[in-house]
DNA sequence: TTACGTGCAAAGGCTTTGCAGTCGG
DNA sequence: CCGACTGCAAAGCCTTTGCACGTAA
């Protein structure tokens, strides 16, 4: 979750990404910059479109996966696969890379972070000679809301 | 990697699998079967095709998916998405869950596996009343066959 | 015998590409 | 002005589904 401010400094450093590569500022990328960089959850492209709507905007929808990736290249979002058959987005944030914690029964995620998490990878890598980049981290199972919702005692599948 | 006597074992309990719900037991399945819980890597469904297809077997597309699906759900198999926009799959070792060191430049996947990682997750999982059932754990980026390929010094995307 | 499986081909869902028209710098 | 963008529609890729025929039990 960004901030205002943080939101706008980082529509305005993808204006500077695009201007420094001679790239056309047009108003569908800066919308959809706007749009996705002021999202507080992982918009998929879908939703992201629908969002779009709302503001009374209609972009394309091969602008769109284009600005998104434009958006991925430079820095500002990024791509999560959580294997639902669709790609979601996310604004990066100054902190830590976080983890995600995903329910199978609505489909939220929460996120987390851990120091910890973060030290034991770069080991682990070094250990198997391995050239660490990034890390993705899931936990998948059931939300605190879902399982507040089911009758008390009902667990399993 | 399982051994061919655990390989065998499991082939086994697909078979009782069927059985138990009264399902046919075909030569197309038990193909299927052998030849993904004697596999040592990671297979994609072409992947499996083609293997099926070196020995000699044909097997339909939708059998294959429909089989692969049948496996995972018996618990014989665990499928993964790596975000590459197709899934990959997995014999089910006795060994505790692991997780994957994924190398961007040949696609290859290695292999780990750390205790501390799974008390980590249950631990978090704790904290945000969220009901734990299985992680995901992924490191990105390249591997040492990669790196030694790469000229000395000559680092970067 | 009979319910379920199999294979082909068609359809589906998400994403990418081709191209004529448009616009930023 | 020119190169890059935009939007639509078509194509692509992986996966699922519909249906006539085949087969395990």
């Amino acid at each position: 979750m960004l901030t205002r401010d943080e939101s706008n400094a980082r529509v305005e450093r993808f204006r500077r990404y695009l201007k420094d590569r001679r790239l056309p500022v047009t108003r569908q990328r800066i919308t959809v910059a706007e749009t996705l960089l002021a999202s507080e959850d992982h918009p998929s492209i879908e939703v992201l479109r629908r969002r779009l709507l709302d503001r009374g905007v209609h972009v394309g929808l091969a602008t769109l996966y284009r600005t998104v990736e434009a958006l991925v290249e430079s820095g500002q979002v990024l791509a999560h696969d959580f294997g639902e058959g669709f790609k979601r987005y996310e604004p990066v944030g100054d902190r830590r890379e976080h983890a995600h914690l995903v329910c199978r029964r609505c489909g939220g995620v929460t996120e987390f972070s851990n120091d910890r998490l973060e030290r034991m990878f770069r080991m682990t890598a070094d250990e198997h000679q391995f050239y660490y980049e990034r890390h993705r981290v899931e936990i998948h199972g059931i939300c605190a809301e879902c399982r507040s919702r089911d009758l008390p005692g009902a667990g399993g599948r």
